[in-house]
DNA sequence: TGTACATCAGTGAACGCGCGTTCACTGATGTAC
DNA sequence: TGTACATCAGTGAACGCGCGTTCACTGATGTAC
């Protein structure tokens, strides 16, 4: 609120985060960027010090989101302990624990259709987080039985669809209107289910 | 191309088609009215004796989407012939050759934001399309050891979202620059693994 | 410490534009007799 | 079959509005000396 000054002093975080307020509210192509200079209070035309458009500021938000969600699962990862099982929980559980927390970042990430691969910057700091994934997938793979030994690739492009999945149809909209279980639940199952038909939890459990 | 006529004849029609190819082009908040009026080459007044405005609009093409996704999903299901698993392997199929064919219906029913339970007659046929993918993990069921029996829309709603999941990370975007894998080998995998580890399935296979 | 000046980060006016929505209207169609 | 009339489904002009973007500008800040 020091908003007498002609110089703003951090226009860029505060669009930014107007930005991330408008995507929540209205989808990454439902706000403007008037909108975004009008919530930050200064005039239209002072976004364009700062970024070339709509697009440009999404990216951004994107970017800064994956960077703080490579963290958190870089956090989660080492929270396993050396057990690739353990870790692949509390990723889960970082995984909507985030998605619950940063919609608009969410939204900017997966939703938005910006181009991840265009931005080198942008691209790898999105690796980073997919990599903490493979990583741990990879882990698993020792604990497997040869004989039905998928590519870890795979393993996590399985887990990261259905965590995204969980996300998309049951930790969004109406409130409570649409399951029975928590996604926390939802998501807690699912993998405890997908990891035993890997082979890599016992029956009971 | 019977533009000459005063009268449109199926205005109505028209306009869903051409917000169905605009919500793939710009997204659901991305399109105007007016864009979608001049593509079914009528004036920007037009729309409004159909439609009350563009949520109205996209609900309708959502409506129509769901028509059409629960019949295949019924078609699907009934292609297993009595076998649970072979019924839900179908109907996977069928959940991504139709997010693949009908992008903007897709969009508009999964991810306008379009409010379901506001309209009883949408409510009724989603519910349609909920219903087959519950009655398949009910029957599931059967086969399966009691004492890890998970309740059957809780295994319905992982399937789902598993679905979904590679339908939005997988097969969307610049083309193959996602995955080494194809959404089919990646949902009937991941699909097999889960099933495997709901015990419906033998290690081997 | 003081001053002159370059640079930076905003302003605000201006432009052309397309949108949403309303409204009186009008051309086409259907139908009662 | 013909005609009169009601209804339907569009038009096009009008309105006020906010957007994106450019531009010359100006106030604040930093720094060399």
């Amino acid at each position: 609120m020091v908003k007498k000054n002609y110089h703003h002093g951090n226009l860029k975080s505060a669009l930014i985060a107007a930005t991330i307020k408008l995507i929540e509210e209205k989808g990454p192509t439902g706000f403007t960027i008037s909108e975004a200079a009008k919530q930050a209070g200064v005039s239209a035309a002072a976004p364009y010090r700062h970024f070339k458009g709509r697009e440009d500021l999404i990216a951004e938000v994107a970017k800064q989101g994956f960077s703080i969600f490579a963290d958190l699962m870089e956090y989660a990862y080492d929270k396993g302990n050396g057990s690739a099982v353990a870790s692949l929980e509390a990723i889960g559980r970082a995984y909507l624990a985030f998605a619950r927390k940063n919609p608009g970042q969410y939204i900017a990430m997966f939703e938005s259709g910006v181009s991840i691969n265009a931005d080198p910057e942008l691209a790898s700091v999105a690796n980073r987080a997919m990599n903490v994934l493979i990583k741990a997938a990879d882990e698993l793979s020792s604990n497997m039985p040869t004989e039905i030994k998928p590519p870890s690739t795979m393993v996590s492009q399985h887990i990261w669809a259905m965590s995204h999945g969980i996300v998309e149809l049951y930790a969004r909209g109406e409130p409570g209107a649409r399951s029975p279980f928590t996604p926390e639940d939802l998501l807690e199952s699912g993998l405890g289910i997908y990891l035993r038909g890997l082979g890599v939890l016992p029956k009971e459990n």
